[in-house]
DNA sequence: TTATTAATTCGTCAACTGACGACAAAACGA
DNA sequence: TCGTTTTGTCGTCAGTTGACGAATTAATAA
């Protein structure tokens, strides 16, 4: 994030500043590492903006590089690819969340609303929906399938939470729980679609929405249950 | 990606394989708005796997044509995808959802689990959701906005008249309204995008997860009204 | 049959696009 | 100051890709 401003920098084009008087062409130069990273940065806003379809040129001329330079750090525009998923996509789950979650000092309402809350500002972002959903549709296997198993994790640690909290007894089967979990986790991820992809206006607060999602799904909990029971 | 062997044998009509024994190349001959019909069929289901940026000659191989017969139809690709979009996104939705939503000789847990059962079926396909999609993320603007009209309305009766068996008096703010419905309609949404886009294995059935969101929703209602009213 | 019309293909252009060999120049060390 | 290392660019190749003029062939009418 603090390569932010590099990123303006550079996106200024070079010499726009006036950086360097003399400096005819060419970007202004930069160690390996440092131009790595700020060349991944400026990559994923670009392939969230514009799909993994987007240019190279396109992309180095953002970086203020040429587009020769970009096959330095990576050697094909899949490897590029591969990585701004790695550091991106995986790299937005926060551990602390399972700590926080099962912090049984706090009621489950509250810690389900704070989670939420984070997770919608940390992970469910503009540039990470993006670059998943791309990623999701090319169905490109860019990386073994961690998400998916953080998710179930996340999922199992909701379910039992709330019906410790409800004393409620839960069903045995393990993709029942989790697509009862879906309910609340996948209405807040839908909301946050809705916002970045489909460009919805939406007037209320975010604090507000996950306050509202959290509250039906805490309330309707033990009826759920029982409707599944029943089934 | 093998050639089809039979390109498009498989698309029916147009006789078996070797069809006329003298014809060395070419398509069998079709009137034009025959011709025109399938092509959009095919197309529709071509851009969905493959994204709008699909390639025109692939296309026309599916189809079992030359790429250049493409343009005798669609001047343009861009005036193709907006044919396929307008076929196949805005003709998903049905007016009778709308009567029988509202049809109170019926509890509306009924009519709700019915109304979504169809809507995941007819609506929230494969083809439907990855078109959608590819076009909500290009920022594509294939045709005036008339799905969130028509979702808008939804949500609408959904609150009236989930309100109206549960004698609840509804807040006034049809924003927030719009917002609460989401819960039901956003988590149902995401249910088919985990399933025809993260390709996610979901072993439990579609009407028992229906059954599942529509329970939670209905239990939790008045909570959830009684919770934003605080607010 | 023959003329006419409509369906279909061939071949090609120009702009793009990922990739890379060869070379220039800034930074660095002694 | 000079040579070496490292950062960076130029130019280009080969394969795509949307688009279209012109020729070809099947169906239909006369």
């Amino acid at each position: 994030m603090q390569a932010r401003s590099m990123t303006k920098e550079g996106s200024s084009k070079v010499g726009g500043a006036g950086s360097k008087p003399g400096s005819p062409q060419g970007a202004v130069r930069m160690p390996f590492n440092e131009r790595r990273a700020q060349i991944l940065d400026v990559a994923s806003d670009f392939f969230a903006e514009n799909g993994l379809a987007g240019q190279t040129r396109q992309l180095a001329e953002k970086c203020g590089i040429s587009q020769r330079l970009l096959y330095r750090f990576f050697p094909t525009k899949e490897d590029l690819l591969r990585e701004v998923y790695n550091q991106e996509i995986l790299g937005a789950f926060k551990a602390v969340w399972f700590v926080e979650l099962q912090d049984r000092s706090q009621p489950v309402s509250v810690r389900l609303e704070a989670f939420y809350r984070d997770y919608l500002q940390s992970t469910l972002t503009r540039k990470w929906l993006r670059l998943f959903l791309y990623a999701s549709l090319a169905e490109a296997n860019m990386a073994p399938d961690y998400i998916a198993a953080i998710i179930t994790q996340l999922l199992e640690v909701v379910m039992r939470e709330v019906a410790h909290e409800k004393g409620v007894v839960l069903p045995a089967d393990p993709a029942l729980l989790r697509e009862m979990a879906w309910t609340l986790h996948g209405a807040i991820s839908h909301y946050a679609i809705r916002r970045h992809i489909y460009q919805s206006s939406l007037s209320l607060s975010e604090d507000q929405v996950v306050s509202m999602h959290v509250r039906l799904f805490v309330a309707g909990f033990a009826d759920m249950i029982d409707a599944c029971r029943g089934d």
